[in-house]
DNA sequence: ATGGGAAAAATTGGCGCCAATACAGATGGC
DNA sequence: GCCATCTGTATTGGCGCCAATTTTTCCCAT
């Protein structure tokens, strides 16, 4: 029995891309209107208003809500159904500390890694930012303000510390979700986005570090 | 803000028990005899003899296996099957330098909320480790390692970040497991964890970071 | 003998139905 | 008039069966 040993080398190994499927699908998309407010917190997810609404079959809609669980955005109660999770201000801080500490441990393997070019990039996604500040939505303003982060991370060569990352930031945009209208604040972000990018293109690690922690603590204080 | 409305103390917010139920119950076992190496990487596992090996149904053993793949330990290959993911180098030093980054981040919360007695806990678990480096499994050293930086992430007063790091030494156990039996590796460990009480006891936390990013780095070097 | 191909066995995955449980509303007793 | 209980309804969760796909085995042709 046993013996398997997968001869081709097929899978696994070099797949970050990993076909999402229906069951992954329909999870981002309950995510998604989650973290956008849209699925209010405390909220019940009935399995058959899912169904509905996504045209999607009840084993996946269950799948997708177990998905969730793991996740940390729903909460399950046996024989009761599913509800989005509360905003819980100490997690919100736990969750927020461990971004800081993330973050500004990511900031020697990005400058140890940086190239005139990446700067760049930071500030092209920066400039794409500023440029939504006027007309954006606040969707917009958050996938954009994702694409800048990610690209940060993602000089540090490190994929895992990137998506563990988005992962954290996804367990607690709900919450900071409500910040977000703020215009103030988002104005701040932008100034801070390029003073970012000023740290990269002087190599000032130190200089950046102060500000991801300073940027991060804001977002969701 | 966030309300901290829990009327019950039922459910979600304080409730880290979390009754585990029978699929992850399932789950945490098969995730045991994978990092203990009973299941060995590439290995497939087929549904129906986990459903006799471990009397379960088999929605539990999807469920689980579904749990799995989401904490990264088995891949999933539609119409295929279920595998334990082989060991991959170059995860594994991703995740290795995750580890540092967050250890090393949590020695400032630590030494923010260091008593006395926290000393004298980690002191008690570092002998503990040591009188079972003659006589003690390879496993009873593991649980002891995992006690005494298990309390070191706890002083960081940051639950989150304990169970993050958890989880993480969760999915390269299975690779370092091999490494786990050179003698003067684990003698070298506990030296270390008496020098990092020492870093404690004398509240140096410059000493302890160095310490601590060392002894993750030859862990699974 | 060996390689290709087809049938057979095994395994996975999906779908539907039905029981178990919780919720809502009505009814009756105090 | 209010509260407890009972009935009806909606929702969840489990279990089994069957189709789809893959892997293995066997047979035949070259």
């Amino acid at each position: 029995m046993a013996g398997g040993e997968a001869k081709r080398a097929s899978g696994q190994a070099g797949s970050a891309k990993a076909r999402s499927g229906r069951p992954d699908a329909l999870a981002n998309a309950l995510a998604g209107e989650i973290q956008s407010g849209a699925l209010a917190p405390g909220q019940w997810l009935k399995q058959i208003d899912i169904e509905q609404r996504h045209g999607a079959k009840r084993m996946d809609v269950r799948r997708a809500l177990d998905r969730l669980v793991q996740k940390r955005l729903v909460v399950h109660l046996p024989n009761r159904g599913y509800h989005v999770v509360k905003p819980d201000g100490r997690l919100a801080r736990e969750i927020r500390d461990v971004r800081v500490i993330l973050e500004t441990g990511a900031v020697d393997g990005i400058m140890a890694r940086l190239r005139d070019e990446d700067v760049a990039e930071a500030l092209r996604l920066a400039r794409r930012f500023e440029s939504l500040l006027g007309k954006g939505t606040v969707i917009d303003l958050h996938d954009a303000n994702i694409a800048f982060h990610g690209h940060l991370l993602g000089l540090s060569g490190n994929p895992e510390l990137t998506a563990l990352v988005q992962e954290l930031r996804g367990r607690i945009s709900s919450a900071a979700a409500g910040q977000w209208q703020k215009r103030s604040r988002i104005e701040q972000s932008n100034r801070e986005h390029f003073a970012m990018v000023e740290a990269l293109a002087a190599r000032d690690a130190a200089a950046l570090r102060r500000l991801v922690r300073a940027h991060i603590l804001q977002d969701a204080a």
